[in-house]
DNA sequence: CAAGTGAAATGAAAGCTTTTATATTTTCTG
DNA sequence: CAGAAAATATAAAAGCTTTCATTTCACTTG
């Protein structure tokens, strides 16, 4: 209650010399001049900001107008180098151009604003030396968490020191730590069932690179809901592709030219798929009357090509947004055992797998 | 345990790599124990490791030795807090999800890393409230430089104190700074001219929103190709509507139920000629054979629809790059009036624009 | 009313680097 | 070879925040 008049010689003296100085506009406003204009000290103007004390409404009040005034936003440079760690949070993904990251990058970056984090965000294009390039360099920034999609052969490994770190759609060789995926055994598994369901016998697959465990999970998804049905595949029937439309046209290309002719062609991404279309329209032939697609990702623009691809739909946005919720979790202190989720995938039925049961004679060869 | 032939080197490594865990424990090396290691001075380190004095070689090569034996790596926030800025580029964008994007950011990101920078990235939605946000905590890392591509009624002003910012794609208010943007109007412009000497004349148009001036910039080139060859068009042939597909789908609806129909509908976008490519499909017409469509972008996977759309292209990588080979520059301490770049566009004839000249009255086919 | 108490505010240290002013060593000149 | 000049190395300060050990304050209680 004591409103006491500023008798107080310290507040006197603060207040007296520094009004005009406060105007500089080059250099950003420090706690320094929040304490000196409200005639607190620094570690009150600290407590006021972060709450980590209780402090009279009196001087809160003071602290709080002061900051307005001057526009003080605090520096998390200092911060970070007080507190050991920052409010970032470092993303490393292949490449964003793959139109099935940024739907992961999104859903990182959703659970980050809400938790007031930031995203660093990295590009490796699958290349473990610039992996372990910015994981070093993203460390000198003392992150909160990291996140990252491995490389193939990738060289993350968990350390007790660092900040927590959530491995995301591919499991690195020796990889302990947190993990999401999605289920890439089963949903291959379900397409492929599908496939034998409407009547394909011989399926030609174009294949993810054998380094990602995503893609081999596919792979062995297939071959798994081929055995079950007592079905064999030839070799020359499987060619492996990077994730990207060019490798996927030229490895169609290769399939297409097989005798006999694979009646679907299953391609392990959408841009693979895509490429595929487009080798399948090179050669003259048709969709699904010639040639049927499966696909796997299931992205928006696969709805519009033509034919609507048949895909694996994998939850992109989900992916992203489960893991940034798992690593905040760590970040706040979980202590729980390395985790494993797994997202459900679901077979989206579309128009580019021809029914083979129904026509008697439909292919036109 | 099976004991392999290879037992014995295994252990051996182990051995090692314990040795080596226990000589560098919990926390981050820093600087201090490299000098003590070599027996130099603080001040004699950071010589070496930036080389801002010459050492002589001898204190020079213990500095490295102990430098690689302790696996030093400079603390990115002192440092940044000592020279008053970080190596960190933040990069804010309307929505990463938003199939334009990946390509832009790629570039920045692309030359960011040649040049040793790391890059924030931030999704606005497109929403001045959280641009504000992010932006005034991303000045609390004290970025190096700044990229944008501005949400409508952006706030963003350059201010001599802070870091360069360029601003990408689209002008705000008030912006006198560098800009790099792409030919909106001449590409508009260019489409147009395409579609009259095609023999369209009832236009429909799904214009980008009013507050971005890239929208408004497309719309005024399509406005000028008509005047030029005197031709209007009613106002209700004009639908705003936002750069997504679902924003385009109704858009296309309100067009398609126009009469007399429009023989074209000139999307500003290309989610939003994807959309109305769905809206044609849902009301059982034919593209092109009853209603053509022209898009803006361009991008890869606009290739694969069925018809594959008729675009201006705009060169989203090159945006990126451009943008950010000239904050570097501006970071470098360039000091020339404000720039605003170009980037031209390109007319990609594809199969969604039919000819009515050829046509006199084609259905089948 | 003095002493005691819990709460509120303070001052200084710590965190890691760069830089400047100073000290020291080396090299060169006459 | 003395002494000056040049080259190198060093210690200390600065940059901004958080935190911890103290001090000060405002009351309660005996």
């Amino acid at each position: 209650m004591t409103s006491k008049p500023e008798g107080d010689k310290k507040a006197g003296r603060a207040r007296a010399g520094r009004l005009k100085e406060t105007m500089k506009p080059e250099t950003r406003v420090t706690m320094h001049q929040i304490a000196r204009e409200a005639g607190v000290s620094l570690g009150t103007v600290s407590h006021v900001i972060n709450g980590t004390a209780t402090v009279r409404e009196p001087l809160r009040e003071r602290v709080l107008k002061a900051v307005k005034m001057l526009g003080y936003e605090p520096n998390e440079l200092s911060r970070g180098l007080r507190l050991n760690r920052t409010s970032i949070i470092g993303m490393i993904i292949p490449d964003i151009t793959n139109p099935f990251f940024p739907g992961v990058v999104r859903g990182v970056e959703d659970v980050a604003y809400k938790h007031q984090f930031r995203l660093v965000l990295c590009n490796t294009d699958n290349d473990p030396a610039k992996e372990a390039t910015y994981l070093s360099q993203l460390k000198s920034f003392l992150p909160a968490g990291i996140l990252i999609i491995p490389s193939q052969d990738s060289t993350v490994t968990t350390i007790a020191s660092g900040p927590p770190i959530v491995c995301i759609d591919r499991r690195p060789d020796n990889w302990k730590g947190d993990m999401v995926s999605v289920a890439n055994r089963e949903g291959a598994y379900k397409a492929t069932q599908h496939l034998i369901e409407m009547g394909h016998r011989k399926i030609g697959v174009i294949a993810g690179p054998s380094h990602l465990t995503s893609a081999v999970d596919r792979l062995r998804g297939l071959r798994q809901a081929l055995d079950h049905a007592k079905l064999s595949i030839a070799p020359e029937y499987v060619q492996e592709a990077r994730f990207d439309r060019m490798s996927g046209y030229t490895a169609a290309l290769r399939l297409l030219q097989l005798l006999p002719r694979p009646t679907v062609i299953f391609a392990m991404s959408d841009p693979t798929a895509m490429g595929t279309l487009l080798a399948i329209r090179e050669l003259q032939l048709r969709c699904p009357q010639d040639v049927s697609v499966m696909s796997f990702d299931g992205l928006e623009q696969t709805e519009l090509t033509e034919p609507a691809l048949t895909a694996v739909y994998q939850p992109g946005y989900q992916l992203g947004y489960t893991a940034a919720g798992l690593l905040v979790e760590r970040m706040e202190g979980l202590k729980a055992p390395a985790k494993e989720i797994v997202l459900e995938t679901e077979l989206r039925i579309r128009g580019s797998v021809a029914n083979l049961n129904s026509r008697r004679h439909g292919t036109g060869r």
